[in-house]
RNA sequence: GCCGCUGUAGCUCAGUGGUAGAGCGCACCCUUGGUAAGGGUGAGGCCGUGGGUUCAAUCCCCACCAGCGGCUCCA
């Protein structure tokens, strides 16, 4: 006799157990129709569950037309078109093509599964597969979900010979996994392990059992095939089974499912739109950057086009440290071996770091004592029992093991190329003494640091091996760190404006409770956790805290950006170090007339130039704001005849400091426009006879299908220098 | 780093076991045209690099390099 209680707080009762259908059914007819799967006390189950004793339930419901879905019910039809997919998959190459693993993900869904030697899965069978898919959907087929004890179920398996759903299976029912021998067993990554310990195992079939296609699942899925609206695959990739390299190769296959026809092509245009956009495309399109194979994977070659963006941006942030305080300092792109083992970040990082510079004389030192590369690397990697100590005794801690100390003969010196500014600005701190007068000192670089990103990570822009962060460093004390915190997250704020990045949201990470990995007193790290909180709450956007996300030196702020169709780009961050003043013995000296710690607040609001400006080409599809622009007005003569008064309009623009070109080509001004616009200039001037008689410019927009109107010259020269020093984000200027 | 796919002119891409094509771009000529490409001529390629198979390789095989899509990683 189950009671339920409804979100809204209202109970039901019942003589009898009920499904969540009939709960939905008891509500109203609509409702009812509407529903996928509910959700009883909190765990989501079918529609088809039974509700034996008193519940809160929740329905998970299809939404009203033209309203989005929520995340559950995406969750639930991807999760069910999943199914419909590996179906599909098995009616077009055959049986033998044996499921591993399929999940929804945040865009839709994917499946793993084993393709047998001799077939191949491509995407020339996507439209066929797709056409499978259509025709699973349409035809509703109920799913039906259908329990067999342990021991039934796995006979049953091992009778169908697919070892992926044994193991499945075995780690659903909390058994060691008699299949997979990988590196990483036992360890997590595997899908099924989120079953927990069953008695039984639960089935699928799409239809009827033992009529129709079936799979092992724990489900919860859609009452019915034709619940999923819309769905198709997308694309091929290949993944490992668990995760582990060593183990069998699985082919993965991508698609996405909505509960319309309609939200499933809006998706697809999305793509395209967002293909479109790609940075790499039009970066080389608009001659922004190039990437050449001979300098290397990674490094980017800044175009003179690019290089003004960049340079754009710089001012433009420059302009704002100097407002906020900020000292500007250069330092070189290598410091010693040495530098980085204080700093703690040689050797704990080298895998993503550039091997060190060694000196030609030492190689060669090294090479005739018939010293062994293995030997080297030890030899590279040692600390000096003096820097040791005196680490291990400011931090308090064993944070140099006597595994790495060496004898200082044994010792190789050599250099790094930076993988990040903060040695060389905790130096320049270093250099003077100072006085709790002086606090803060904050000191801004553009710094080039340089990571070795996995050849598989590069990407473009936004993924390379060399990139100048615009970094700072703010030493202050204690007391100084929430107000430097929220001046951070004001210069992110109106950097976000300027560029018209309306929507992004903050993560503020903390300390995970329950680790002592951290750094520093528990005080400080309230505090600090305080500020960061704090001043995330005063942007008036959305946040999130993030346990366990901190760095193991203090807690964090990164920002991520919605760009202008809807995708998400972490950029900036802004950290709270209590480690680095401890390990550089860096001090202050406070009111006490007595040595102090400052806190070291570390800043990027861009992160890095490279990946920022990479998102910026995204996020504008090249189309930049004037003031960004590379080029802000192309002036087209009609003919040559006008060439003279066009290089009279030119050099006005120049002189007025705007970024202008004449178009001398023999072109007619159909070809002229087209070329320009391709190349997304915001201004175009077209002057002929009239104009030059005149004294006018004949104005296009970029973005406007048709002529603006003429203008006298000097008017678009005031009009368009005046939107370019406010950095107007829209092009405004109009006869 | 791992897996898959790809690599032909500056760019986008056809194509073939007998050393190669288009469009755009570029150069020159004609055209002097008022708002998203007028016309012609021409230059430009060791078909990613190195091996192998073959009488013969851009094409088939292997390795390497690079790009793309993923996986894993990101101080």
């Amino acid at each position: 006799m189950p009671t339920i209680t409804l979100p809204d707080g209202k109970t039901k009762s019942f003589d009898r157990p009920v499904t969540g259908l009939d709960v939905a059914q008891s509500i109203g007819a609509g409702l009812a129709k509407a529903a996928l799967a509910c959700k009883v006390d909190g765990e989501t189950r079918d529609l088809s569950f039974v509700i034996a004793n008193d519940a809160r339930v929740a329905l998970i419901t299809l939404p009203k037309p033209g309203q989005p879905a929520s995340e559950d019910a995406l969750s639930l039809i991807r999760h069910s078109a999943a199914h419909v997919m590996a179906e599909a998959i098995q009616d077009v190459m055959g049986d033998d093509v044996l499921l591993a693993y399929g999940p929804p993900t945040d865009t839709g869904f994917f499946y793993d599964m084993f393709v047998p030697e001799g077939k191949r899965l491509s995407s020339e069978r996507f439209d066929e597969i797709n056409r499978r898919i259509a025709e699973i959907i349409k035809e509703d087929r109920p799913f039906t979900r259908y329990e067999l004890p342990a021991e039934a179920g796995l006979s049953k398996l091992w009778n169908e010979e697919n070892k992926y759903k044994i193991d499945n299976a075995e780690r659903a029912l909390g058994k060691p996994s008699s299949l997979y021998k990988g590196s990483k067993a036992g360890a997590d990554a595997s899908p099924a392990a989120a079953h927990s310990s069953a008695a039984s195992l639960s089935f699928y079939a799409t239809g009827a059992p033992g009529r129709n296609w079936e799979d092992l699942c724990r489900g919860p899925h859609v009452p019915s095939t034709g619940r999923i609206g819309a769905a198709c695959v997308l694309s091929l990739a290949s993944s490992y089974w668990h995760g582990d390299e060593n183990s069998d190769r699985l082919t993965r296959v991508y698609g996405t499912a909505f509960p319309t026809q309609a939200e499933l092509e809006a998706f697809l245009r999305q793509k395209e739109e967002a293909a479109k956009r790609d940075h790499r495309v039009i970066g080389r399109n608009l001659r922004l950057f190039h990437i050449d194979e001979d300098v290397g994977q990674g490094l980017i070659l800044w175009t003179p086009r690019g290089s003004i963006v960049r340079k754009e941006l710089q001012a433009f942030i420059g302009g704002e440290l100097r407002k906020q305080g900020y000292t500007e300092v250069f330092t070189p792109h290598i410091g010693r071996l040495e530098l980085y083992k204080t700093s703690g970040h040689f050797p704990y990082y080298k895998d993503s770091q550039f091997a060190p510079i060694i000196e030609r004389q030492a190689l060669e030192e090294l090479s005739r004592s018939g010293c062994t590369c293995a030997d080297m690397l030890n030899r590279v990697e040692g600390v000096s029992a003096r820097l040791a100590s005196g680490i291990n005794e400011r931090t308090g801690a064993q944070t140099i093991g006597p595994e790495r100390v060496l004898p200082d003969d044994r010792l190789v010196e050599g250099f790094m190329l930076k993988p990040m500014n903060c040695p060389h600005h905790a130096k320049i701190f270093a250099s003077a003494p100072h006085s709790y007068r002086d606090m803060p000192v904050r000191l801004a670089e553009f710094g080039t640091v340089y990571r070795w990103e996995q050849s598989g990570e590069l990407n473009g822009m936004t993924r390379v091996r060399g990139f100048t962060q615009d970094d700072a460093h703010l030493f202050c004390t204690e007391d100084q760190v929430p107000g430097e915190v929220q001046g951070c997250l004001a210069l992110v704020k109106i950097i976000f404006a300027t560029l018209g990045m309306k929507e992004y949201r903050v993560r503020v990470g903390l300390r995970d409770p329950d680790s002592n990995k951290y750094t520093g007193s528990r005080e400080n790290w309230d505090k600090a956790e305080a500020a960061c909180i704090d001043a995330a709450k005063s942007l008036g956007v959305p946040f999130s805290k993030e346990p366990g996300e901190a760095a193991f030196y203090g807690p964090k702020i990164d920002f991520v950006v919605k760009d202008v169709i809807g995708r998400e780009w972490q950029l900036g961050t802004v950290q709270v170090d209590y480690n680095m003043a401890i390990r550089f013995d860096l001090s202050y000296i406070g009111p006490d007339n007595k040595p102090h710690r400052p806190v070291v607040i570390h800043r990027a609001p861009f992160g890095s130039m490279e990946r920022f400006c990479g998102v910026l080409i995204e996020h504008f599809a090249g189309a930049f704001p004037a003031w960004l622009s590379p080029e802000q007005v192309r002036v087209l003569p009609i003919s040559e005849k006008s060439l003279d008064y066009g290089r009279a309009v030119l050099a006005a623009l120049t002189q007025g400091g705007v970024r202008a070109t004449l178009d001398e080509g023999n072109d007619r001004i159909q070809g002229k426009i087209k070329v320009a616009a391709d190349l997304k200039v915001p201004y175009l001037l077209i002057v002929g006879p009239r104009d030059a008689e005149q004294g006018t410019v004949s104005l296009r927009v970029r973005g406007v299908e048709k002529d603006a109107g003429a203008m006298p010259l000097d008017a678009f020269v005031g009009a368009i220098t005046s939107e370019i020093a406010d950095r107007r984000a829209d092009l405004g200027v109009r006869p």
